[in-house]
RNA sequence: GGAGAGGUGCCUGAGUGGCCGAAGGGGCUUGACUCGAAAUCAAGUGUGGAGCUUGCUCCACCGAGGGUUCGAAUCCCUCCCUCUCCGCCA
């Protein structure tokens, strides 16, 4: 959420912001809103005042004694009033704190402009593509070949958008993500936890998941209702939900592997073939709740971290700036790493690092202190993929390829897979 | 799932209709005392919001949401959470 107080003062500089990402901000319903907020809310607070001053007269007078009758009289037609008042009152504040609730994120003063992925800007890039002197397969025809990958399987049990491993392939899954834990906690610096994968309603408004994205999400039939969460970004951030940290205990890194359960509602074309676009995958993710000075820095740090695993397993890929109109709903800015994948002879997505600013810790009400005597203020907040599980193995199965389609195993791996070095 | 007890400020703990944004104690901050520390003494110490003459005034908040009342931390209803016991269970 944005500072009300800016929206407030700040109207068209806020909406020539947003109109950078493609987003319209209906200026004219947010100024007669707040005109109306402005009248109502001083007239209402006055009404309030008159009723807490008679009221206070009447138990002073009734402590005397006094026929206090005359004074009740007087408020008699207070109460309809100021009910009245307090119902318009919270119905604006309502609408307007719905259209607060659906505007994303000011982008970054360095973030390029455009409208969509075609206007990122590459920043650098790792790595070469491997050559290969047979015919490549993509990590379907792989784990079809080698029988340690099936899809067929996921869609009897379930449905479409599953996948079912097993052997050494679901073992090399495995130690994907144990060695990105390991090399996180040991070499990085951050705190490994373990979450719910189910979070209330309170935790998704609080990273701005919702009230817009509900569709992407699988609901639960509980009352109140649960959410599988999309990805430990919602849980792991809304740790520091309704808190106040000290100076010296900042900045907070949080590592956590979970599953991540999406819809994709709105996607059914898109990556229809594999593991790349799946309802559940599993996913290493980098949290970090800053000090607000710091958090410009902070994304470039855990943007690093996040391609230092890339680096070891020796996979090329390249690192792009989102533009503004391919950012997400909460990010300031946002770098996302993209691996080659041989099968599909292009670089694809496998993380993404964004800087949120004060945007998520405002809904999560998630503040720091500098001092014993200083007034509280937000953090920042950041997160990345650190990496997305399974697109790491689809990365792997597709770049350490074998002529007869067997697959190497990178050597940061073979210790989580009994120094096993080929799957075949 | 069944039965009972509770949820008050950073912590502890009082408050059962008005003088309570909330006693007392602890903690913390500042000052005094001291060579310094401890002890002692004094003062201060929640969060969010609104308005304007930016320093003041006002509003809201005692788990959450409703209700009763001129007035609710206090009474009523619903929900959530915690603890104890029983049942079930990885």
């Amino acid at each position: 959420m944005l500072d009300p107080k800016l929206i407030r003062n700040e109207l068209d500089y806020v909406a020539a912001q947003l109109a950078r990402r493609g987003f319209k901000l209906d200026v004219a319903a947010i100024s007669t809103l707040e005109d109306q907020r402005k009248a109502i809310q001083v007239e209402t607070q006055q009404l309030q005042n008159e009723r807490n001053k008679s009221s206070k007269a009447i138990g002073q007078a009734k402590a005397k004694g006094e026929d206090v009758q005359p004074l009740l009289d007087a408020v008699a037609n207070l109460g309809g009033k100021l009910k009245a008042g307090e119902e318009r009152l919270e119905q604006i504040q309502n609408q307007l704190n719905e259209i607060l609730l659906g505007i994303p994120n000011i982008p970054q003063a360095d973030v390029p402009d455009g409208r969509d992925e075609n206007s990122n800007v590459e920043v650098r890039r790792w790595g070469e593509p491997p050559r290969f002197d047979f015919t490549v397969k993509d990590h379907v025809d792989l784990g079809d070949g080698l029988g340690y990958l099936n899809f067929d399987t996921a869609v009897k049990i379930t449905g479409s958008r599953f996948s079912v491993m097993s052997g050494p392939v679901a073992r090399l899954h495995r130690a994907l993500a144990q060695f990105m834990l390991d090399t996180h906690t040991r070499e990085h610096g951050y705190t490994e936890v373990y979450v719910p994968y189910a979070v209330n309603s309170d935790s998704l408004l609080g990273t701005g998941q919702l009230p817009k994205f509900e569709a992407d999400l699988f609901k639960l039939n509980t009352d109140p209702a649960y959410y599988l969460i999309p990805t430990a970004e919602v849980p792991v951030t809304n740790i520091v939900r309704d808190t106040i940290q000290n100076a010296e205990d900042l900045p907070l890194r949080f590592v956590c592997h979970t599953p991540c359960f999406r819809s994709e509602a709105g996607s059914y074309g898109k990556d229809t073939r594999g593991m790349i676009r799946q309802h559940q995958f599993d996913k290493v993710e980098l949290v970090q709740i800053v000090k607000p000075q710091d958090s410009l820095d902070a994304l470039e740090q855990l943007t690093g971290h996040a391609e230092r695993i890339l680096q070891l397993l020796e996979l090329p890929y390249r690192t792009v700036t989102l533009c503004t109109g391919d950012m997400g709903f909460s990010a300031a800015k946002t770098y996302d790493l993209e691996v080659w994948l041989p099968g599909q002879n292009k670089y694809r997505e496998i993380s993404s690092c964004s800087n949120f600013g004060d945007f998520q810790a405002r809904r999560l009400k998630a503040r720091w202190r500098e001092s014993e005597t200083a007034k509280p203020q937000l953090v920042h907040t950041l997160n990345g993929s650190g990496l997305a599980v399974g697109r790491t193995l689809v990365a792997v199965m597709e770049n350490y390829q074998q002529a007869g389609g067997a697959i190497a195993i990178p050597k940061v791996l073979q210790p989580y897979m009994g120094e096993l070095t080929i799957i075949e």
